[in-house]
DNA sequence: ATTTACATACCGACTGGTCGGTATGTAATA
DNA sequence: TATTACATACCGACCAGTCGGTATGTAAAT
């Protein structure tokens, strides 16, 4: 018998295990037993600390959520403009996902996921929108103090969150001219100038 | 039984049926059965047409690399500047995304088929390095006449198909806010004014 | 301290429905 | 009459979820 562990140990090791199945081998195609294999635990163990497959996914889901929200971004920036922050998020971001590519792999399996469930469609959205929101509120932050033209904030912050899901279709089909670093720049770069104040 | 067609044309019937399927299902979790139900047919009759369920698949995506390649660019731009032609393809794609959203919501399940199948990886990354070489050609065209400064230009054209891979996320996500012609008329200005020579 | 009682963590053989694929036949067409 | 386009009945591998059971705590009662 395997070592036993505390549930809340026990539970986030299962759901690291089932993030590697799910983007190798997508949700579909992932096999219970797959996960319960890789860290040499049997189903049984598994179904006592999940109910079902999708329940298993969407604790996945919130786990992931929980992994972002807390970049803790204010503290020491809190004085510079707009535009240092949104571009350190970028850079952060994209660190993220060197580290941990599983982390963002996983998305394409929530949105086809989300396309065919509501319960998991609303959990993205609220995920989404509260990404959203963070951009939207340095845009207008910066359109404020005069950094930035008086543009339509909600769209801007939509432009930078699509640019940086650019990074997921970049690792599936990794055109190998350039770098992950290169392109986050240069999106971000193109975004931020194009809504500065001119001078 | 259902009336006889050349397989030419009932092939294009059923491609277009499992689009849709597909679409709402997910490869997975679409049943051959539904496919075939969507027009009427036989099972023994799909089986006709295709080998197998991946074989459609396959074939789904060569006809929707059809679809797109015969956009025919040129003719009557060929005049134009770069930035005009971009701009043209640009409200042309979001045009056929309003008439047909099916073609490019299918990407995603591409992504997640293209991770676990490497045929289906080479078919895809073919298809985005053709998309890319166009784009590519345009920006250094434009370089070339002094329209456009000196950048990377196939950083560039990543950056305006990922772009236009937005318009999947916000038809999955539908921000009832603003409408998919802002998105891309913002994002693409904001990339074409970012590389303008400025005056 | 020892028993009793209950809780939590885990095991793995088993099942029942599901679904991709096949075998075989029939009617239309060339 | 050979071939093509279809229909129908069927097969069997596969896998999410179940369930009877074991092992290891833990804490109150004796």
């Amino acid at each position: 018998m395997t070592e036993r562990r505390p549930s809340s140990e026990r539970r986030i090791e299962i759901l690291e295990a089932a993030l590697t199945i799910f983007v190798k081998k997508g949700y579909s195609e992932a096999r219970m037993d797959d996960i319960v294999q890789e860290i040499g635990l049997s189903k049984g163990a598994l179904y006592h600390h999940f109910q079902s497959k999708r329940d298993l996914f969407i604790a996945l889901i919130e786990h992931w959520m929980d992994q972002f929200s807390p970049i803790e971004r204010g503290g020491l920036m809190r004085a510079k403009p707009s535009r240092e922050i949104i571009l350190h998020i970028a850079k952060f971001t994209a660190k993220l996902f060197k580290r941990n590519p599983n982390w963002f792999l996983v998305e394409p399996e929530i949105w086809a996921f989300a396309n065919r469930d509501k319960e998991i469609k609303e959990l993205a959205s609220h995920l989404y929108a509260s990404v959203l929101s963070e951009f939207e509120v340095l845009i207008k932050r910066g359109i404020e103090y005069g950094e930035f033209r008086d543009v339509n904030a909600g769209m801007i912050a939509m432009s930078i969150m699509t640019s940086l899901h650019g990074m997921i279709w970049f690792a599936l089909f990794k055109p190998n001219d350039f770098s992950l670093e290169e392109y986050v720049d240069l999106n971000m770069e193109l975004i931020l100038d194009g809504i500065a104040v001119q001078d």
